[in-house]
DNA sequence: CTGTGTGAAGGCTTTCACAGCC
DNA sequence: GGCTGTGAAAGCCTTCACACAG
């Protein structure tokens, strides 16, 4: 497939569009101009067209995109199609807010376990899903087809975490943990630093 | 100053340098080659050298940095040598458990104040700051000098707030919510969408 | 006449290669 | 010899300009 040759930041923005088109969907749009879609997608419509073209045609020239054609290819490209299984480790505040937290459900992910050092800890709120020992990880991922992990643990212990984590075969790590993972070529990493995008604010605003 | 000329990408990795040079500096060590530091943050030697030259030299050839001074100079060009207040609209799941990570004031934020559509609503635990109506943020801003907000509410309501929290001063927003938020030049935004990452992620393990 | 698709140009970032200093 | 600082080259991404289709 062409896959490899779509830049990074054009299968980033995707998924805004995606996001955007999910909307107009609600709204019972039909068909979406590249300068409507790009503005609620934050865009510029000559990116968003050359962004589509590296997977093809689309459009109608005069008229514009069909909602949901181009809804459904998006899916397809990203791989989406299918409810992706998915375990939090750490279900520390951070942990189990995302665990609660509804937003991952909607865009098809599952998070069908978590994994806590201290798995008995009093919890303020059920959390929808087991949580379990840190031991148990191997048993887990080995029984079903787990590829995805969200880490939540604490930083000291985030590297030596995902290195079980791909040892038991996790391919992909969403960290929170604010350092840098040091992985395998083949296991992709997406950091999430809050504490990063709040300097990174203050820096703008001096 | 020559602070417009930094790449946005570099201003970017200076965060991750000032956190890699903190683990350092923990840890007692007193001087780092850009190979070393680089590698802690995630980042190729030159590629940390090209961007110090963006504000200085710092290095010692032949020798490397020296983590105090270097950690001071990244300080003073990011603008978090004082303490930053900070407000949190949206006091949900993951407004609440934001407002119990620890990260925040370990790196010179403090949320002063917590605001929510319903400010009376039940919460497991205390979150160590008043979570006040809506209608308050206006004066609270007025009263003290607040520049930046954290957005947690949902999706559907959130330009509504945001526009109401620019109209009140403030000029840089982390926002959580799946929106892209249309905001004037002057106003800064920092985007951070959990399901897109992990949508991100599932496209790179397909 | 409106709006997409796209080669080419332009701009921005990263990487290289090596001069210069300790 | 080891390591930084940096102009130049390469690579990548965005934007332009316009051909082309409905």
């Amino acid at each position: 497939m062409s896959k490899l040759v779509i830049p990074r930041k054009t299968v980033y923005r995707l998924s805004l569009y995606y996001r955007a088109l999910a909307r107009l969907k609600a709204n019972k749009v039909e068909t979406v101009s590249s300068a409507a879609l790009a503005k609620a997608a934050g865009v510029k419509p000559t990116q968003l067209r050359k962004d589509l073209t590296y997977f093809g045609q689309f459009g109608t020239r005069g008229l514009g995109y069909n909602v949901l054609a181009l809804s459904a290819q998006l899916t397809e490209v990203l791989g989406t199609t299918h409810l992706q299984p998915v375990i939090l480790v750490g279900a520390g505040h951070l942990g189990s807010a995302l665990l609660r937290y509804p937003g991952f459900a909607k865009e098809g992910f599952e998070v069908i376990a978590a994994f806590d050092a201290d798995a008995t800890r009093k919890r303020s709120r059920d959390l929808g899903v087991p949580v379990l020992p840190m031991e148990e990880i191997g048993r887990i991922l080995s029984s079903q087809r787990i590829k995805m992990a969200i880490l939540t643990v604490p930083g000291n212990v985030a590297q030596e975490v995902a290195n079980g984590l791909i040892e038991a075969g996790v391919l992909a790590i969403l960290n929170f943990a604010p350092i840098i993972l040091q992985v395998p070529d083949n296991v992709v990493v997406n950091n999430v630093d809050l504490a990063i995008e709040l300097e990174n604010l203050s820096y703008f605003i001096q």
